[in-house]
DNA sequence: ACCTGAACACCGTTCAAGT
DNA sequence: ACCTGAACACCGTTCAAGT
């Protein structure tokens, strides 16, 4: 049986999850870390007792979001339109990524880094994707070829770009449904003149 | 008139360039420039009289690519088919700026910032791009409403995303011709079953 | 059990001193 | 004109000393 934590580290552990949101909110995901001790009025030691690693700090600040977006992907599993479902969810998981500068570089890394502490709930919400897709390619309305990787890279390179200076939410859906649906206008519309 | 350079700082623009070709392969674009100097058998101080901001360095280093690239714009502007040429010149972009882990990133940030030391090449490269782009809206085969800035974000975004871990060269061109035709399935191929 | 901060090895950047 | 490296202010990470 797990025993009940001290006050005082219960109360830092809160402190220093404040801190590193507002950190990364304002730095990214490569914030300083002895800013974020900083910020939360704490030892530095204090910080890597509570988060080993950079990656154990970003879990705990992003850990029911990415079980969230599992969540919805099972929700999605039974909705009428199978093809619309696989779109929506990946604009969710696109704009979740968008949350902090750096996320969808720890995402796409922690599905490659079976040790990374990120890896457990991030590979979780790319099974709940793999079957949203598969269930669209079943349907015939997505490409029998692309693999949930694919599909992902696809999308978090799109959010990635549209956190860059310059770049916008607005900026995100529009690429994204230029993705969807292809940058090329299909060959019909060409004849299809007025 | 510009006199010659010293041979002594010749030699040395040479060696750090060398350096910092070597260290931005193994580590990207933020490889310690302090280790650049280190390669090149150089103070530190030497490495920042002759390139005075990282920005400076990259430009050095990349400066040809980035003409090459709008050569080639504009060499493709002649070419019978606008559609394709676009999605050639896209794929160059894209394999250019998977040279350097970071060189995505610095792309759409010098494209953004006027004072950045890569603005002017980029800006070039842009503008040649455009017409392409243009060429292309014109003869009725790519979307009419995406501009140039959207079309290079796509192509920077698929870039990067096959660059991180578990990413490959291979994957970027599934991304880019995805992007291309679309996630999706047109809907008169779903009738056309056997 | 937990907190703290000094210590170590790095880094980017500047600038006085040298040739 | 150019090179050098010490100096400054940072950083990530560890660990002995404290309560």
């Amino acid at each position: 049986m797990t025993v009940a934590p001290r006050a005082d580290a219960e109360r830092n552990r809160e402190l220093l999850l404040g801190a590193a949101r507002a950190a990364f909110a304002e730095h990214g995901t490569d914030a300083s870390l002895r800013d974020v001790a900083r910020r939360a009025g704490v030892g530095i030691g204090t910080l890597y007792r509570h988060f080993p690693t950079r990656e154990a700090l970003v879990e705990a600040l992003l850990d029911c979001n990415f079980d969230d977006l599992r969540d919805r992907a099972e929700r999605l599993l039974t909705s009428p339109a199978p093809h619309e479902a696989l779109l929506t969810w990946l604009a969710e998981l696109a704009a979740e990524a968008r949350t902090y500068q750096g996320l969808p570089q720890s995402i796409l890394a922690a599905l490659d880094d079976e040790q990374s502490e990120l890896h457990v709930s991030c590979a979780a919400m790319r099974a709940a994707g793999a079957r949203l897709l598969r269930r669209a390619q079943d349907a015939g309305r997505v490409r029998a070829d692309l693999s949930v990787y694919e599909v992902i890279s696809l999308a978090l390179g799109l959010a990635w770009a549209a956190q860059q200076p310059g770049g916008s939410s607005d900026l995100m859906g529009r690429l994204l449904s230029t993705a969807m649906y292809g940058l090329t206008v299909p060959e019909r519309s060409v004849s299809a003149g007025s």
